[in-house]
DNA sequence: TATATTTGCTTGCATTTTGCAAGTGCAATA
DNA sequence: TATTGCACTTGCAAAATGCAAGCAAATATA
C-alpha cells in the first residue's frame, strides 16, 4: 500500500524515497516540538496541509518505523502519534536544517532561543533533547 | 518564474519550500561530489532525472542562490553548475542524512569509506571537505 | 435515552507537479 | 557544408496534491 520505489541504492536518495516530500519533515517538526499529537493537532498546525495526505503521510511514516500510533489515556476516539527511535533520529537533520535556514533566511522571533542555544552548543542540546523526547516514548504501542 | 510559495515562517518549511521536493537535494549531492556538474553530468545519475525537471530544478536553486552558472573553460555549448557558498552549506544536513542512511539501511560498499570518515570525526571531515569545495569554486560566473 | 458533536479518517474531483518522448537551436567537429 | 553534441523546450500522459464533503465510532450534551 504504501511502499516505497527506491530510485537507487544512494544513501540521500533512499532516504529521500522515505521522507523527501512536501510535508513529512513538518509532521517529524511537529512531533520533535511537541513529542506527541493527535491527527487533529497535525491539521492544526499553520502549513495547513490537507486532510488526506496528512493521512497517507502518516502511514508512510508509520510502514517505514517512523513513528507509531498509541491509544491515548483520556479518551477512545483519539490517537496519539510519537516518534521512533528511528524518528528521534531524524533529530540531527533537523538541527541542521534550522541552522541552515538561520543562516539564509529569516527566522521567528519565538526560535530565537532555540538557535541561540543550538549556536552556542549543538552537542550538548543534541544529546539532552534527545533523552527528553526518549523519555517521553510511552510504552503503549496500539495493536 | 520560478518563486517560491512560502507556507509559513518555519525555518524547516521555509527551508523544505526551497530544496523539498524529490530531486533538489540529489543535484546538490551530485555536486558535492563531483564539485562541478554540466547538465549532461547531472541526467546521467542513476536516479535518472526527466530532463525538463532538472532544467526547473536547476532554474529554482538558482534563483535561490544555491547554485551558480559558469562558462565551461573547453566548450561554449557546455555549462558548467557549481555550489555557491549558500549550497556549500547544506553539507551538514547531507552528512546527517548520510548518517541517519547508515543506521537504518544498507549503504552501498563505495560509500563505506567516507562513512568511517565521518562517525570517526565528523567535523574534521566537514571542515576540511568545505575547505576544498570553496577552493574549487571558480571565479567566473556566467552574467 | 436520544441527539449532537468530536475525532480520525475516506472519497470524489479539480489542479498542480512529475515523467516520458520528441523536438529545437546553437556550438563544435568532420 | 553536414553531422553530431549539448543544453534545454514542448506536448501530452500519469501521478501527487489540494479542496470540500462525507462517514463511522466514540464521546459529550439534552
Amino acid at each position: 500500500m504504501t511502499d516505497i520505489k527506491k530510485r537507487s541504492d544512494c544513501p540521500i536518495s533512499s532516504s529521500l524515497d522515505i521522507w523527501g516530500d512536501k510535508w513529512s519533515l513538518l509532521i517529524v517538526r511537529d512531533l520533535i516540538f511537541s513529542m506527541q499529537c493527535t491527527y487533529g493537532d497535525f491539521l492544526k498546525s499553520e502549513e495547513k496541509i490537507a486532510t488526506n495526505i496528512l493521512a497517507t503521510r502518516l502511514q508512510m511514516l508509520e510502514s517505514n518505523g517512523i513513528i507509531t500510533k498509541l491509544n491515548h489515556p483520556e479518551s477512545k476516539a483519539k490517537v496519539l502519534y510519537q516518534l521512533t527511535q528511528k524518528g528521534i533520529d531524524l533529530l540531527p537533520i533537523m538541527i541542521e536544517i534550522h541552522l541552515w535556514a538561520d543562516k539564509y533566511s529569516t527566522i521567528p522571533p519565538e526560535r530565537n532561543a532555540i538557535i541561540k542555544e543550538l549556536k552556542n552548543n549543538k552537542e550538548a542540546f543534541l544529546k539532552s533533547y534527545t533523552k527528553l523526547l526518549k523519555k517521553n516514548q510511552m510504552k503503549d504501542p496500539l495493536e
